[in-house]
DNA sequence: GCTCAAAACTAATGATATTAGTTTTTAAAC
DNA sequence: GTTTAAAAACTAATATCATTAGTTTTGAGC
């Protein structure tokens, strides 16, 4: 038949745009198969079922951010590095809400390349908090709060959650100032 | 036929108790149905189709997120109230992962009653804010914060995201710490 | 030009949601 | 107590989707 010339990679690049455009939820095979002019079991070819395109966009997402926020701490440290890898994560998610929603919804069970770039990402963020000379324990711990915030601010975000008339750039810049000042070194 | 005596509030007992067990996406009207003993279009006689099963199941976990933070804050001010709160939150993301999950799909799209109900928690939050003496506009700013630390951990707990064997306890109350440490007027 | 693996296809199966229309039960109205 | 009518269950049918099996065709390498 024709032979379309199709790959993995287009696959996963239609999926992508429609995940972004339409939302994650109108990612099947029959809606990339129309997308890519080719009937869905033709997808078998190139990847592993609808779990194999949903991996994948997982797998690109946790890719993405980790090359983003490294390019956006180059050269800065502590607080500047920070507010630049939050920003960056943050500006992502806008960007790509479909991606960034496939990064959360991945399995994680026992697969260990998707594990390997969640890693990339918190190893990222805890070389930064290297930075300000914490114990190992409590440059985990930090590790965790930071990522919690930066997600959470970032999926309600995407969610739509936060209705209200009121600059969440300014929201998110005293979330992370907040937390910043918590990382100062004890004495009280 | 033999008439079960079903009913609506049934239904959405039996498809919280399937989320939590076996998470969100094994809610089908199938398994309901199977569930319950009865044939799939029988459902409809309570419930509008599969959207209405998960709008009703995030429903049930906005109220009682709700009830139980509200609960969680009686009697409390400020940083014990908040503490509080952000505990009373995270157990229920813990102890019922399948409708915490169902509260954040949730479509929201001109659904009023919907809506109402996660203003309702927002409300206690900001209640609790209102102690601090903030402005209208730092109070605002603080309610989306706590909003996305509490959200942000508990979901990111929920996905078995925190591998490490670290406590979590300890994680969450450090994050709540800083974030309290810098509701205290500012003059620097 | 032959060969063969890969890429596309058709056909079929099974799960699901949903709608339409039917039967049966129950409870209220009379 | 009988009638009636709405509600709750059903059967049957349709449509969408994922997936597997098996077939055809293409095109690159020999």
């Amino acid at each position: 038949m024709p032979r379309i010339g199709l790959d993995a990679r287009a696959v996963i690049d239609a999926a992508a745009e429609l995940a972004d455009a339409e939302g994650l939820d109108a990612v099947t095979l029959a809606s990339l198969a129309k997308r890519l002019r080719v009937k869905p079991p033709s997808l078998y070819n190139h990847l592993d079922g609808l779990e194999g395109v949903r991996r994948a966009l997982a797998l690109r997402a946790l890719r993405e951010i980790d090359a983003r926020i490294t390019r956006a701490a180059v050269g800065l440290a502590k607080d500047e590095a920070l507010i630049a890898i939050a920003a960056a994560f943050r500006t992502f998610a806008r960007e790509h809400p479909g991606l960034y929603t496939a990064s959360l919804r991945a399995p994680d069970r026992g697969d260990d390349e998707l594990a390997a770039a969640g890693n990339e990402i918190v190893a990222v963020v805890a070389s930064v908090l290297a930075g300000y000379g914490l114990g190992n324990e409590d440059a985990l711990h930090a590790t965790r709060g930071l990522r919690a915030i930066i997600h959470g601010f970032a999926s309600l975000e995407a969610a739509g959650a936060f209705g209200l008339p009121l600059d969440l750039d300014e929201s998110f810049r005293r979330l992370l100032r907040a937390f910043i000042a918590g990382l100062q070194p004890r004495d009280g």
